[in-house]
DNA sequence: CGATTAGTTGAGGAGACTCAAACATTGTGG
DNA sequence: CCACAATGTTTGAGTCTCCTCAACTAATCG
């Protein structure tokens, strides 16, 4: 049903709304995005280093995950980027790569190359304001995870990402009401909230358990008791809302 | 004797280094932070919202932290702010505050009306990038630590916080070789890491005791093993270099 | 010089980890 | 169409890290 909007297709919230509203810079940016325009199935995997970096990613559809990971074989994802979301995977010294970036489903993206993105932004000054919304919810909502991974119970991070991922997916169109497909593995929602595959496990059977989400068939969660999720997430959910959805 | 540069003055490589190196846009950044300083002792604190988040801050010496907490009363410092950082406290809808934000020293900064701020930068495309630059730092240095709050243990996630600000400190030339004086309590410390402030304690102990570092009256710190310090921080010294600081 | 704040140390407990085995689901080749 | 492999989830047992509580010491300051 709604696996269809995950992986194909422009999501309605995606181009049409917030990027750009005036006809001109409406369709430079989307012709911009069309020219280099990709798609991919889930598997590959991006490595980004060398002139990869010169490159701004726009993600037009699918699910894709950020992350690093350290020598001994630890990984933490970073960031979740939804249709929508921007990346620019460049350090510091504009020439490194910070992260890894994995497809969690196939994607649609469009690789710009960083000449053309700039030029493209210097000419629609009412796009620049839109990506720096974007960017700024991207940091919104990082800070509150890094808030529940440093503090914060399993069944605080675990929560606090569900309801993330819903509100953010809620607004793309993503979601069916309360119903929310998350194309993660349990390994990989640990590597999201900083915890090990089995514990996720238990974590996310005790919240069933309590009546708070059911879960069926890979990560098909329902929110039964959104209250408690709030509760256990330690939300605010009007205070999240405006902090990290891009609002115009 | 290294205290001065920390509190006090602005830092050899403040101003004059990285941003904007031409004579006019040299000018005119600092004109504006001239324009808008301020100076504050240590104790007070900031909860940023309504119009206060219409603007820019620029700190032009002395550290600020920046934390988030929850409704139970734990906290989570999700960035150190030193001289020459850049604080842009707002989310996405443009008014609600992200952070709050707690200085550790003295500090001189300039509130920079977010107006004067985007008519200084349209009016600078090289302060632009070098800005643009300087935020790319603090998001790959949030990823690392990300990294580190959800894996990585104690040992690890504070070796890598002494290693980052040890790191970034001699760059703005405030250390003195292996030494350097965080101004933190080991509470905040632990805010910062995402531990308690007794096992924070436990662990700069042992720590001590392994040779890594030497940690006297409140903070003043030594690294004596730097190699030590890397290996249980899990760092690539240059890699992380290239990614965290801001190199034009 | 007491009062306050920060750091140290011990004891005990809870939560999350690892290892390991069983089970479920999906996909594949014979 | 079945057997089997591969992948992911579930559950149990045991361990270890880190937390909390609490008492004590050290340093700072009016």
């Amino acid at each position: 049903m709604m696996q269809g909007a995950v992986c194909h297709g422009v999501p309605a919230a995606l181009l049409p709304t917030g990027v750009g509203r005036g006809p001109y810079a409406y369709q430079t940016f989307r012709d911009l995005i069309d020219a280099y325009r990709f798609d991919r199935p889930a598997g590959f995997t991006v490595k980004l280093e060398g002139e990869a970096t010169a490159t701004v990613y726009y993600l037009v559809s699918g699910w894709l995950v950020l992350s690093k990971s350290t020598a001994n074989g630890h990984r933490q994802i970073v960031d979740v980027v939804l249709p929508g979301g921007i990346l620019d995977p460049v350090s510091a010294d504009a020439c490194t790569s910070i992260v890894e970036i994995e497809p969690l489903t196939d994607v649609s993206f469009a690789a710009v190359p960083r000449e053309d993105w700039h030029r493209m932004l210097s000419e629609n000054p009412s796009i620049t304001r839109e990506i720096d919304i974007i960017n700024r919810a991207a940091i919104a909502r990082m800070f509150e995870r890094m808030l529940r991974l440093g503090k914060g119970s399993a069944e605080s991070i675990i929560a606090f990402a569900i309801y993330e991922l819903h509100l953010r997916s809620t607004v793309l169109g993503m979601t069916d009401g309360y119903r929310l497909r998350i194309p993660m593995t349990q390994q990989q929602l640990g590597d999201f909230c900083g915890l090990s595959a089995v514990h996720v496990c238990r974590t996310l059977r005790r919240l069933k358990r309590h009546g708070v989400l059911e879960v069926t068939d890979h990560m098909d969660i329902r929110i039964r008791d959104i209250d408690a999720l709030t509760e256990i997430a330690g939300i605010d959910p009007d205070a999240l809302r405006q902090e990290i959805i891009p609002a115009a």
